[in-house]
DNA sequence: TGTAGTTCTCAAGATGTTTTCAACAATATC
DNA sequence: GATATTGTTGAAAACATCTTGAGAACTACA
């Protein structure tokens, strides 16, 4: 498999290109924007992982380039932002997926694998459903009930972290880590609070209550 | 499954504190080498997480004083520096993992798994059973002849401790110093307390008692 | 750079849940 | 039957989570 990664930074970029060595990939690496639109444009790769911030040529108007190309190698975007719409911006450029810094390698790879199994498969779900609730994430369109439901960046962003482990209980600190992107842990309940307005639009209108808590752990969201 | 951290970073230990705890680890603390050292050759730990770093006594030199005394509890060490030196300095010291921080928790707690799946080459069975009694630690469903029983967290931790230790009699200051973490005796009868709460969800509903007091020791968890 | 509008964080009190406590009852043991 | 130990229970305390308004931070646009 042939992954081409344009990253900027030495350190993290040494320890990507090793790791991912390790795992069996042939990795190239590009360290700036205009080396790594030169090699996206004419070496194939099976999946790419670019930053965000580059010299040169920044990461979003590059995928824009290759897109316009027709190159659909599958990109996961690496981003130090915490800004969600970041994330929004860069999926709608034609990324695949997205990244924040600083993450666990094991998630890098986890991700990677991920776009090369929906690769291979012809349609890429950008779907996510529980029960009668579903989550768009190319439109970020969310619908319960078939009514569409209007929310907030972070709530999308929550919404999409418990989906994406349905059924599976996510401990607070785990979402502060994926949806906050914070590395430690602020004295304060930013998680209830949001999960309070996600309910609110969520599962205030339905009988059958989705998101569920469990005490002194996190949440899960469920049909049951 | 117990775990030892040794950090002295107060924000760092609470947040990795709280992480695990919500993971379901009984984690200890302590904020220097001294103290760490001292619970490491006192406590059974299934697996410790080390900082470098350390007041009192530096994390090498205490790896090293508990390999000594021939205790091979899985050791992960946390370190600020990026040098070679140092993790190759751990691993050959007795440390069986390495994690530079600032690092993300879900890094971490993979690693830590990483190291019980090795540790105990048979893997861990997720669920526990006792006569038509079955307790499953990852979902924290217990169930008696097939229909769901709802414990407290308490009960919970009580139960599991008891069937850990099917057949074998566990007197109450054992039950007090694992279950309610005391290595002190109140006063008071909240063992017996919440034995009873436990029995009324577990035995009560059925004709074969499984719990038994042993009077004047404590309690057995058995099929007859 | 200023302004309006939106979104997010924070904190404090309300609400709800779990645990402890303690008094009394029941039971085992000698 | 006396005594010590354990069982039972309601009430209080401790704790976790929910909810919400106020203000801070951010964004878009001029």
């Amino acid at each position: 498999m042939r992954l081409l990664l344009i990253e900027d930074d030495h350190k993290i970029a040494q320890f990507v290109v090793n790791g991912l060595r390790e795992a069996g990939f042939a990795v190239d690496h590009a360290a700036d924007g205009e080396d790594g639109l030169h090699l996206a444009l004419t070496e194939p790769y099976d999946v790419a992982v670019v930053d965000i911030m580059l010299p040169k040529i920044d990461g979003l108007t590059l995928i824009e380039k290759v897109r316009k190309k027709d190159i659909n190698t599958p990109v996961l975007i690496l981003s130090a932002k915490r800004t969600v719409d970041e994330r929004v911006e860069g999926l709608k450029t034609g990324a695949d997926d997205y990244l924040i810094k600083p993450f666990a390698f094991s998630e890098l790879l986890a991700r990677v694998q991920a776009l090369l199994r929906r690769a291979s498969s012809v349609t890429a779900p950008s779907e996510l459903n529980v029960a009668d609730l579903s989550l768009n994430i190319q439109t970020r369109k969310v619908t319960r009930a078939g009514t569409e439901i209007d929310l907030q960046p972070l709530e999308f962003s929550l919404l999409e972290y418990l989906i994406r482990n349905a059924g599976r209980i996510v401990s607070k600190t785990m979402i502060m880590e994926h949806v906050w992107d914070y590395n430690f842990n602020p004295q304060t309940n930013v998680v209830e609070s949001r999960i309070c307005y996600l309910r609110d639009k969520v599962d205030r209108d339905f009988d059958k209550k989705l998101i569920h808590t469990v005490r002194g752990v996190g949440y899960v969201i469920k049909e049951n």
